[in-house]
DNA sequence: TAGACGTGGCG
DNA sequence: TCGCCAAGTCT
């Protein structure tokens, strides 16, 4: 594919491609501003691959206030990539518990058990190719860490250049040109503070709703300010109308307190997590009492609604009160629900079924 | 490539 | 209360 010429990119742009005196002004503004933060290093220290690494990947779609005592308290437990290499996967599965998104969690580890034989490499292109580093994480290490001047896109990029330029389209779907406004504006000596004072304004002045626009250091660049209209940047992209879908779940519950599950396809919606049994969801189910897990006296408990990116899920659930020796059927075993692990509609289910009075 | 993937905080 | 959001990645 040939390169997109300049006009190409800068016609996604109300206004002008930002500058390098933008950027050097961003940059005079951090210098005094700068949120200190305890994966950071001072000012003038070398930052240690490890600490920007792990905070890099705790940090993905995860504010700082939730990271700080889980960054404390993995720094503290292994303070060397190696440690952390050489710990048991549980171990570490259960110190990222809370964090959520816990693919994170495998691949931090795997990430350190490769980073552990051969180092951390010091090039995007071979960050990238880590387990769980991607794009924005892998230029991110680059920059911060090894003085690459990697162009560093995350939320907060994309929302400050949307802004500085009255970006027409939503910012994702204008990838080249948000990289080409932070080209415009990256100073090459400090690639890493830069990144970090991008990131430092879109949290602290440049923020989702009511930007700080009176105290910004980039005002009288910025084109969306000018125009008054900052709080209308990034266009966010039209939001698709969320499918219905309808469910029922079967609740049966021996004398003990243990209601019966049964665990998930590895793949797809809520993948290899426990569920309670029940029909597909769909927008129309036919007759719930097809998907029962066996013959018994079923009792309606009401329904649960849960609301997924894309889907609006109302479930209608049922519970049976069951003898003590009941055999689970194929696939399934009976669980204390406060301990099975369940996803919260399932916890919903649960929930709305054990709320029933008894008999 | 659009969708899945978790959780807690805020207006 | 509830939708939106927060330093994305993977498939």
């Amino acid at each position: 594919m040939l390169p997109e010429a300049p006009g190409e990119v800068g016609a996604e742009m109300a206004g002008p491609l930002p500058s390098p005196a933008t950027g050097r002004a961003l940059l005079a503004w951090y210098d005094v501003h700068r949120r200190d933060l305890p994966w950071r290093a001072a000012p003038g220290e070398v930052s240690d691959p490890y600490r920007v690494w792990l905070s890099e990947i705790m940090l993905q779609q995860t504010t700082v206030a939730a990271v700080r005592s889980y960054y404390a308290a993995f720094l503290d437990r292994w303070p060397r990539v190696n440690d952390l290499a050489a710990a048991e996967d549980g171990e570490v599965m259960a110190a990222w518990a809370g964090l959520g998104y816990y693919a994170r969690a495998r691949n931090l580890l795997a990430c350190a058990r490769v980073v552990a034989v051969s180092g951390f490499p010091a090039t995007r292109e071979g960050l990238r190719a880590l387990p769980g580093v991607g794009d924005y994480t892998s230029a991110a290490i680059a920059a911060i860490a090894f003085g690459e001047p990697a162009v560093v896109v995350d939320g907060n990029v994309e929302r400050v250049v949307a802004r500085l330029t009255r970006l027409a389209r939503p910012p994702k779907a204008a990838r080249r040109a948000v990289e080409a406004a932070v080209e415009a504006m990256l100073p090459a000596d400090r690639p890493g503070d830069f990144a970090q004072a991008m990131m430092d304004l879109g949290a602290t002045i440049c923020t989702p709703k009511s930007p700080a626009c009176a105290i910004c250091p980039l005002l009288h660049d910025c084109a969306a300010a000018r125009h008054g209209e900052a709080a209308a940047y990034p266009v966010k992209a039209p939001k698709k109308a969320r499918a219905v879908w309808r469910g029922a779940m079967f609740v049966p519950v021996r004398p003990d307190g243990t209601v019966l599950v049964r665990r998930r396809p590895e793949r797809g919606m809520l993948g290899g997590m426990v569920e309670v049994f029940g029909s597909p969801w769909a927008a129309e189910i036919g007759d719930a009492a097809d998907h029962a897990p066996f013959a018994a006296a079923w009792t309606a408990a009401g329904s649960i609604t849960h609301t997924f990116t894309h889907a609006d899920l109302t479930v209608d659930v049922f519970r049976a009160d069951v003898a003590a020796e009941t055999a689970a059927p194929a696939g399934g075993w009976w669980a204390d629900p406060a301990a099975a692990g369940l996803p919260t509609v399932m916890k919903k289910a649960v929930t709305r079924a054990l709320a029933m009075a008894e008999g």
